[in-house]
DNA sequence: ATACAGAGGTGTTCC
DNA sequence: TGGAACACCTCTGTA
């Protein structure tokens, strides 16, 4: 137990650079267009069940032709390429764009920045946002440099919790109330082994693939 | 060749 | 009303 920790916290410093250059990136969303923003929700309605790099690879290419912003359905879920359920997601990305449009243009930066807590903001595009639950409403946040406390819980991070003993099996079924008691959880481990929630996601999550994506 | 697990889950339905 | 079960149903790497 002890020992499993001490290893991550040294891991943590051998990867700390590498997670701390992604971690600035993800910082620097908030100057982003509106345009790459809305790239960004599309590829975060995309990865659940998918691979992360499939899908933003899809994407760039939909962002880069304008398909993204111009295309219609059909259009978008034939560049959605080894994208699982990509008849719903191509309709959910839809469906997000008209959310987001007034006035035929795109306004997210204005209304996400408009709440007083990123618990809000995601309580609120979980709820809007078709496709999103906490999970992707969490992973989505984090990408565009919000959301810094929130735990994007998803079946490598569940593992890895398991793993160092944060909680004491996987849930069968992720509701939200399950999923905020084990996010409080992993806050505490945060705390505990002083590696901010943030960079933990990232070091369990390249603890098991061996890189830092999305 | 063929089978099969695994990929950063969520919406809908039903009780 | 909260929560479990089911629907969604592609593609790749591995044995």
């Amino acid at each position: 137990m002890i020992e499993k920790n001490s290893t991550l916290i040294n891991s943590y410093q051998e990867k700390k650079e590498a997670i701390r250059t992604r971690l600035k990136e993800f910082e620097n969303a908030y100057r982003w267009s509106e345009e790459r923003l809305f790239a960004e929700l599309s590829f975060c309605i995309c990865t659940p069940q998918s691979k992360a790099k499939t899908c933003w690879k899809a994407i760039s290419t939909l962002m880069n032709n304008g398909t993204l912003y111009y295309g219609d359905e059909e259009q978008i879920r034939h560049s959605l390429v080894g994208v699982r359920f990509s008849v719903n997601k191509a309709r959910y990305i839809i469906e997000a764009r008209n959310f987001f449009q007034k006035d035929n243009k795109l306004q997210i930066n204005e209304r996400i920045r408009s709440f007083k807590s990123d618990q809000v903001i995601r309580e609120w595009l979980a709820k809007n946002v078709k496709g999103f639950g906490m999970k992707e409403a969490s992973h989505f946040l984090r990408n565009i440099g919000l959301g810094k406390e929130l735990a994007i819980l998803d079946r490598h991070i569940l593992r890895n919790l398991l793993k160092f003993e944060v909680i004491s099996d996987i849930p069968k079924t992720l509701g939200k109330k399950t999923y905020l008691q084990i996010e409080s959880k992993m806050k505490e481990f945060s705390n505990k082994i002083d590696i901010p929630m943030s960079d933990l996601d990232l070091l369990f999550w390249s603890e098991e693939t061996g890189e830092i994506f999305k």
